[in-house]
RNA sequence: GCCGGGGUGGCGGAACUGGCAGACGCUCAGGACUUAAAAUCCUGUGGCCUUCGGGCCGUGCGGGUUCGAUUCCCGCCCCCGGCACCA
């Protein structure tokens, strides 16, 4: 007997499905589709075993699907623009093109000894023109419907490597590459209105009930919906104010760049006034103060004052504190007076302006009002600068004074010091007031969002040129469609210093308007990568498609896509941008969907020694090498059934040993009965007599593909269907082995010791269980499952044989054992036919000798009878 | 601080709707085979006690509901992940 040798198996039908294109499809009403996939790679440079546990996931629920009679497009591609190759670029002298490229063909030849079954006639890259033309399509039509704009923001900038860095970049507020700090810039930046489907998004994350709940609160939280209102305070104080302020206020509002959503409605009144926003009106009876931000539009014009040599170092003293410590919270909360004062709208009294360094810019309106009895920030500050408290919320039961307060009170109650307002519950309070602050003009609910614009302008290199172009005379202008792709062009030599590099290649930046054809200028910042994963998932529809990004026909068959696998990582970014890009498509009409994705699955990843596998540390594990050793199979095996595919797992090589001793174990018992059950005219167990160890044997399969089909759909518990198929293996094993003539071979010497087995019955009963396990392990274990299948003597593949079916009549224990418990504690085991009837079993568990003796001395009180399952017996 | 997920043998993990806790695997021990070893096959493997029949304890901790709780409820402790001065 040939002993279990995977890699000649593995290159064998490798080979065969390529040549086969056994994985390719077409959209085929006919059948019910199913879209696998896997989140695309970055190709940066070698697969480990962690990445490739997410493709080995996927490839199960593709192969399984496919057995079952479903057309399954399952594509695989690459994230192949980014930063990590302009950084090698830089090192190695290469170009990026070049390191990607390789990469890519490396990566592909290790997936593709792993055997997972990828369409890969539908492989994109996305830093082929090819693919990238149709990022700068949607960036048109997103401009044509003002979903893109252009402002002026603020990015981080190192002054060490004179370049803007991305958020991810900044570790600790420093340069991840020289360490220096961080500061900040103001550039004109390209943005996608994400904000305009705020609402939607956060509404629909209720329709994604096969989503985990912990990424639909992460983009809840990320989208940070809190409704307020926004209240104007009108200024008072210095005379001399009011002349410059109305000027100031009809355009103040960071947030009037912001985008719609956040726009701010024109002060409605000729004073001018300060906007801020509060999700609790109803304490504004207790706002004692107002606070500024430092980069608030009104505390910078005052800063330009003549005469405002204090203010101005002040304000100097908080810009100069690090920005990212700022935002973190991690420096002292301090303010300063402005010497100016607003009147509170509600209580008519005036009220000091001062400047914190806490007060984001970036939220709200930039200004806060302080109510010191009820947010603890503001009582701290009101603590520190000797503001006054005022309670105006009493909750019940509570007798709250200012002098015996240690804290703010947020929370409910009833209001007090509140003029019209006192004795209302606090939201009662809050909706009244809301009301009456729109019917005097003073202010109007409204909602905030956490969730921002997504700015996509990168100063780099390796990206999708952004494709307008700037003319003198017409201004900024959009390439036209048929022009497009704007290439990429080829650059040679990466310094990593100075701005966006495309700006240093003249032949690029110097073009033609295409309005007016005089000189203009091209834009040379490329996007940011999430446009280019934020929509691939259509394009594996339709990958060759050069007239549209894909066509919607194909869409409507394949999509959405069914299972999708990933690392939690993206859990925000990129599933968030996915479900953006699908409405925005919708929208444009391309698509009838507005969810890109029915179910998630995110992977745990794979630990080596507690940490996570990277090149730094060492103790990264290389597929190849456990090819080498164990075979494909072994591997993909063992990353399936050592934990459930949520979780992380901890690398050993022990486990992935114990799952290739199993596959051996597989191959000799089918091996050894091959001869026996492969042959022609073997009767089915159902028309046969079986004898009782047959019939347990045909039980535990039918059970056995009752609990892996359920393992693995709807579930995808992969480690339990493992484990199942591990007992049927146990059986079949306990099956030959008390069988005289079915001993099964060790090596190639003992094969004669498979005797001649002369019950039909018997070898009815072993076909229908070997076909149904060799059918079922081959999602895991497709090579060897495929040897197997031809060795059984069938000689089209396994996909086409199906996936097995189960009578539930059979799989159900003829004898079930029902445990007895008394007060709780089990006290005896009975073995019972499965169809006895309760009473049945009530007479029996009271007349068991064991159950008698227990209840000595003692009295029946209650018998309870759990659905034929168990017997529960109180005495005392 | 807020939100989410967890805590089960020496280890990874099972346990579906409240019904035999520890499936399956790893590790370890013993037996068979072998001149021997490896491999393989078989048996055992939560703790304590045992007259070998079995008994008691046991799913982070403390309570509760229930005939019965890893599962449900209340109150804690600890770990992991996310967000975080969001007004």
């Amino acid at each position: 007997m040939p002993d279990y040798k995977p890699q000649t198996i593995e290159k064998k039908w490798q080979e065969r499905w390529r040549d086969s294109r056994a994985f390719e499809v077409a959209e085929d009403p006919s059948k019910q589709k199913f879209y696998c996939l896997e989140m695309f790679a970055y190709p940066s440079g070698h697969a480990h075993v962690g990445h490739v546990r997410n493709y080995m996931i996927g490839d199960v629920v593709a192969r399984m699907k496919r057995m079952r009679g479903f057309n399954v497009l399952h594509p695989f591609g690459w994230d192949a623009f980014g930063l990590p190759a302009e950084n090698a670029a830089i090192k190695n002298r290469t170009h990026p093109e070049t390191w990607t490229l390789e990469n890519i063909a490396h990566m592909k030849g290790q997936l593709q000894r792993l055997g997972i079954s990828y369409a890969w006639e539908r492989e994109i890259a996305t830093c082929l023109p090819e693919y990238y033309h149709w990022n700068q399509w949607v960036f048109l039509k997103m401009l044509e419907r003002d979903l893109a704009y252009r402002r002026r923001s603020t990015v981080n900038w190192c002054p060490s490597c004179n370049t803007v860095l991305a958020n991810e970049q900044v570790i600790d507020g420093a340069c991840w590459r020289c360490g220096t700090t961080v500061t900040t810039r103001e550039l004109e930046q390209w943005f996608f209105r994400i904000t305009h489907y705020a609402d939607e998004l956060l509404d629909a994350t209720d329709t994604l009930t096969d989503w985990p709940e912990k990424v639909l609160t992460m983009q809840q939280n990320w989208i940070g919906r809190s409704e307020g209102a926004r209240v104007r305070f009108a200024l008072g104080g210095p005379e001399q104010l009011l002349a410059s302020g109305s000027r100031l206020l009809a355009e103040s509002g960071p947030t009037a760049a912001e985008g719609k959503t956040n726009q701010q409605p024109a002060a409605n009144s000729q004073q001018p006034t300060i906007e801020v926003f509060t999700t609790r009106i109803d304490t504004i009876y207790g706002a004692n103060f107002l606070m500024l931000s430092p980069e608030h539009p009104v505390v910078q014009e005052w800063s330009r004052e003549a005469g405002a040599d204090e203010f101005r170092r002040n304000l100097q003293r908080f810009q100069a504190q690090d920005r990212n410590a700022r935002m973190i919270g991690e420096i002292e909360k301090e303010g300063f007076d402005t010497s100016r004062t607003a009147i509170n709208p509600f209580t008519g009294r005036p009220v000091p302006i001062w400047v914190a360094n806490f007060v984001l810019i970036e939220y709200g309106t930039g200004a806060v009002m302080g109510v010191p009895g009820h947010d603890q920030r503001d009582f701290e500050f009101a603590k520190k600068y000797n503001l006054p408290i005022t309670i105006v919320v009493q909750p019940e039961g509570e007798k709250l004074t200012v002098e015996t307060m240690t804290e703010a009170k947020p929370g409910a109650g009833k209001l007090v010091e509140s003029g019209e307002y006192n004795g209302l519950d606090w939201e009662e309070a809050n909706h009244k007031m809301t009301v009456d602050a729109e019917a005097r003009g003073i202010g109007e609910g409204t909602v905030q969002y956490r969730l921002k614009d997504w700015g996509i302008s990168r100063q780099r290199y390796w990206g999708t040129p952004i494709p307008v172009v700037y003319c003198e005379s017409c201004g900024m202008v959009p390439v036209p469609a048929d022009d497009l792709p704007v290439m990429l062009p080829k650059i040679a030599e990466f310094s990593g210093r100075g701005d966006s590099p495309l700006a240093q290649i003249p032949e690029f930046v110097n073009t033609t308007c295409p309005k007016c054809g005089k000189p203009a200028r091209r834009e040379t910042d490329t996007m940011d990568t999430f446009v280019d994963s934020s929509w691939y998932f259509f394009r594996f529809c339709d990958p060759h498609n050069s007239e549209l990004p894909f066509d919607p026909e194909k869409v409507t068959y394949w999509g959405p896509v069914d299972f999708y696998s990933g690392g939690v990582e993206h859990a925000i970014l990129h599933l968030i941008y996915s479900r953006f890009f699908t409405r925005v498509f919708r929208d444009l009409g391309m698509t009838t969907l507005s969810e890109p994705f029915t179910r998630l699955l995110t992977q745990g990843m794979v630990l080596k020694n507690g940490q996570v596998m990277s090149k730094s540390k060492g103790n990264v594990v290389d597929p190849d090498d456990m090819i080498q050793k164990y075979g494909a199979d072994a591997l993909r095996l063992y990353v399936m059934f050592v934990a459930p595919p949520e979780k992380e797992i901890e690398w050993t090589d022990a486990g992935l040993e114990g799952s290739w001793r199993f596959l051996a174990r597989v191959w000799r018992l089918v091996d050894s009965l091959a001869d026996t059950i492969g042959g022609e005219g073997i009767p089915t167990p159902a028309e046969v007599e079986l004898n009782d160890a047959e019939r347990a044997l045909r039980r535990k399969t039918h059970d056995t593909i009752r609990r892996v089909t359920l393992d693995l759909d709807p579930r995808v518990h992969l480690n339990t269907a493992i484990s199942g198929l591990m007992e049927l293996v146990n059986e079949l094993y306990a099956f030959c082995n008390n069988s005289d003539c079915l001993r099964i071979g060790q090596t190639a010497s003992d094969a004669a010791s498979v005797g001649v087995v002369e019950r039909a019955a018997t070898v009815a009963v072993l076909k229908e269980s070997v076909e149904a396990l060799v059918k079922m392990i081959s999602p895991f274990t497709p090579h060897m499952a495929e040897e197997l299948w031809e060795k059984l003597g069938h000689s089209s593949g396994i996909v086409a044989a199906g996936w097995p079916a189960f009578d539930e009549a059979v799989a159900k224990a003829e004898e079930v054992v029902i445990p007895v418990q008394i007060n709780g504690k089990l006290r005896a085991r009975l073995t019972v036919p499965a169809d006895i009837s309760e009473e049945q079993l009530r007479q029996i568990a009271l007349s068991d000798p064991a159950v008698v003796k227990h209840l000595e001395g003692k009295t029946v009180r209650k018998v309870v009878i759990a659905n034929g399952r168990l017997v529960s017996i109180v005495a005392g």
